[in-house]
DNA sequence: TTGTACGCGTTATCAA
DNA sequence: TTGATAACGCGTACAA
């Protein structure tokens, strides 16, 4: 018959099989402090063959260090910008050794701290929160003595924090589209009213993108018309569709001077907005341009998706950078700005422009 | 000054400021066992205002359950299945006490079987695998004892498995083409020689789809070409993008007698198959119909695409449950067959149709 | 109804 | 160069 409970050698039992101490296994195992070249390799014959795996819980225990980072996002599925973020902590954090535990608050205040409360108990080394909901929250990991790192949105002054410079990422948005000619540019994107803000920042990421637009217009010359600003939410969380961005250029298609370039702040409205146009019959970018934000779901939409780009890998890897430093007793909450980039694609043009 | 080490307040801590001993604690912890209404009163303030939080690691060690469950999957970043399906799971999961881990492999075989010893090592109870890439890493997994479960590939014969019915649902999509009157119906989807299979059913998903393709041609009378037939991989890896999709409709555009329709089977390979008709000037559906696979991009794409979907969702809560059930002593490992359905989007229309 | 004491699998200190 | 041995924080027989 087979062997029953197949259970998992210790340390113990290896070192009995050899014939040597707890301690000296250790030492090979960790190759640390001096053993003898034989009983090294005896140890080391009996780890291989008895397929032997260490406990990492027990070694967290008496360490009191779990190698494990906690990272809290909204729902992952409602954004591909989250998964990008996501992957990109895993990464950085297994080449240090880390693992990366994921947890998703839906966007609910109250999600997202039983989350907090979960990774907590399980002793996470440190915590990155992309998006946190409350400063609240942010600050129970902080009190519970663990290193937190913010993404993307400042919610609380007292971590350290990686954003995109959203405001120059909006302007150079703009300065494409006016370049190009445009003069009646709709802004499609989130409401500050919607989604409020008391961080430490003078201006909430949707502020300082809509403050942008408003700038590129006045500097320009251009008239701003408030019926060319559509604000709301930027996905459905239970959905996670392109609902909003359908809505809202269906709005702006409806207005009598119809605008000749849209302005999404996020791929995922742009997604919508593209749909909306395709339905009344309006081809982008020949009839109307359209340039989004984060470059996510850009790449894969018809046509291609002239965008904003985010470095989202890089934010990641940098967010656990700046946990580690933290961990390490770097105890400044410095805020890291990152660079946006507009990548080109087909989706602009010059107004009026017939291929 | 602050307090420096605001370490966690320990069990025994708790039982000290409460004047009880560790046992009587950790009954009101549990609310299990007998205890004075009078002394759970005074202990449960004590957690209370010291913001007591179990160790989850030591009372893992103790009881030899970790309450967590691995989950390892291709790269999350590369096809919004597999976020939906780790949602999914991750939210079953929850709901019972357990926490997810998730893994990436990248497609790679020894990034996977290194990811199965790390969650080895942190001593999951349970291990869902999404796409295994081999049969023997399903298996070591089964060698350390632990509950294993398959989704959506069913590379070893020896775990429970929840897959969806490919072939019913490449049949679904083929009588949807084939309903609407069109009889030159090209085949975009993964190559059977390209994702070798060797488990223990009788096809691979792909070849399964490509047979559903044939039969359903075959019954409707019309000869299979095989310059519509066009194999590949489904996604890049590292891009993450349609490249494949759109060379794929390209090379179809340039037959001289080009097909009506386009049945991609991953909405990854519709999202390019759109992309490529919309630089050729093709509209959808009025010139080409397409359908995809899956129902992930599908909502977001222009136009919107009409696509098999899969119950993403109840796989992923489905394989958590047959988890449980392996956990629980229950052996055999029975395969879940779940059906697709079509999902109808305004991609797909009657061959020549002019709206 | 409550407390004592041991062990889960490691690591690390201290002797030998 | 090696081995006892004591934690790490918790759960649970068993005794009181």
């Amino acid at each position: 018959m087979a062997t029953f409970p197949p259970k998992a050698p210790t340390l113990a039992e290896i070192a009995r099989s050899a014939g040597v101490s707890t301690a000296t296994v250790s030492r090979v195992l960790k190759s640390r402090g001096y053993v003898a070249e034989a009983t090294r390799a005896r140890v080391a014959a009996v780890l291989r063959d008895t397929r032997y795996r260490p406990n990492v819980m027990a070694s967290s225990l008496r360490t009191q260090r779990s190698f494990s980072i906690g990272l809290i996002v909204p729902a992952i599925t409602s954004n591909p910008f989250f998964v990008n973020v996501a992957h990109a902590v895993e990464e950085e954090a297994l080449q240090h050794g880390y693992k990366t535990i994921i947890f998703n608050h839906n966007g609910d205040e109250a999600l997202e701290r039983q989350g907090i409360e979960r990774l907590l108990e399980r002793r996470m080394d440190a915590l990155i929160v992309c998006n946190a909901t409350a400063a609240a929250n942010v600050e129970l990991a902080i009190a519970a003595g663990i290193a937190v790192v913010q993404i993307e949105r400042e919610t609380s002054a007292r971590t350290p924090a990686v954003i995109a410079d959203n405001y120059l990422g909006a302007r150079e948005a703009m300065a494409h589209l006016i370049g190009l000619g445009h003069r009646r540019i709709a802004f499609v994107g989130g409401d500050p009213a919607q989604l409020p803000y008391h961080g430490p920042q003078a201006r909430s990421v949707e502020e300082q993108r809509l403050e942008a637009y408003r700038e590129a217009l006045a500097e320009a010359g251009i008239a701003v018309r408030p019926d060319y600003i559509r604000l709301g939410r930027y996905y459905d969380i239970p959905a996670g569709s392109g609902r909003y961005g359908r809505e809202h250029t269906q709005a702006l298609l409806g207005l009598d001077e119809r605008p000749t370039a849209v302005f999404a702040t996020c791929d995922v409205l742009a997604a919508g907005a593209l749909q909306a146009l395709h339905v009344a019959r309006l081809r982008v970018p020949d009839d109307v341009s359209v340039i989004g934000f984060d470059d996510t779901l850009a790449g894969n939409l018809t046509p291609a998706l002239t965008t904003v780009a985010q470095p989202m890998q890089d934010m990641g890897a940098e967010a656990f950078r700046l946990a580690m430093a933290a961990l390490g007793g770097d105890a400044e909450p410095r805020t890291v700005t990152m660079a946006t980039w507009v990548v080109h694609r087909g989706s602009t043009a010059a107004p009026g422009a017939t291929r």
